[in-house]
DNA sequence: CTCCTTATTGCAAATAATAACAATAGTTAT
DNA sequence: ATAACTATTGTTATTATTTGCAATAAGGAG
């Protein structure tokens, strides 16, 4: 799923087209955790890619399935390759994270689905919450 | 809870301070639906409001569980009056819309809250997902 | 290998969002 | 009403993100 020739192939199938940008820029996010754009840009412009073409790659990757998008606490956007689903909660008081697996939600979503007729991409939620330390204090 | 008197009630009670600026913006949150600060401050800057006073407001009133912040399909942010609890789906092709009752999700949200500790602020979610429409024609 | 088609890129410019900081103005106390 | 304290604002400058468009180059056909 993650691994950069299958990509490349169902990219093709789809009638896109594979660059050396789009392989940089997988490469780097094949390295690393949740990246904001410009983090991105950092690791990568040394080979000459323009910030517009990270922007445009990532919604390009966002909008085929390859890496899901999460917001941070402020409200940016990170990106990470799409790979095991999980979630995540941050601490809105000290900005403590924690991934969880998605199967906790699975039966939430199947109730969503059968109500709404919608078939789901539940992928990669964050919720906000205060971290048992937190909510501890705050009494 | 949205009544604006209460509301600077509450905020003074907290050491806050109630400006013109900050009643405009609440003015405006309360005749309309999800918007865009953009679309606020276009609402509003004819009282002569800046723009970084109407983005600062926003966070502030959010940091004070005042508006409620969802993602648009795009990634865009969006603020609205904390109503009544609710969450979002939006289908990846078509764009339509969906509101669903925060109840849905309750049971997930405790279970969530007893395996992790956390106490989670888990209103005002954004799904994605395919409408019953365009997931019929996908086949 | 060469030619075509057109998806994709870089550049330049436009918009959106944030930051720094001095000036302003709510609020409380006198 | 006046004064003092400091949260909040507008201005200006900076950074982040998006858009338009001509130039480029990936992928397929011959
Ligand atoms: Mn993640
Ligand atoms: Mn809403
Ligand atoms: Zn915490
Ligand atoms: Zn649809």
């Amino acid at each position: 799923m993650s691994c950069i020739p299958e990509l490349t192939k169902k990219l093709r199938a789809r009638g896109y087209r594979i660059t050396p940008q789009r392989l940089v820029i997988l490469q780097a996010l094949h390295e690393g955790g949740h990246l904001s754009p410009l983090q991105i840009y950092d690791r990568v412009h040394e080979t000459g890619i323009s910030e517009p073409t990270v922007y445009r790659t990532l919604d390009f990757l966002y909008s085929n399935g390859i890496v899901s998008i999460a917001t941070r606490g402020n409200g940016h956007m990170t990106y990470e390759l799409s790979g095991d689903s999980h979630h995540h909660i941050i601490c809105r008081s000290c900005g403590d994270q924690l991934e969880i697996a998605s199967q906790l939600l699975e039966p939430a979503i199947s109730l969503i689905e059968r109500e709404t007729g919608y078939q789901l991409i539940a992928s990669h939620l964050t919720f906000l919450g205060l971290c048992p330390k937190c909510n501890s204090i705050s009494k």
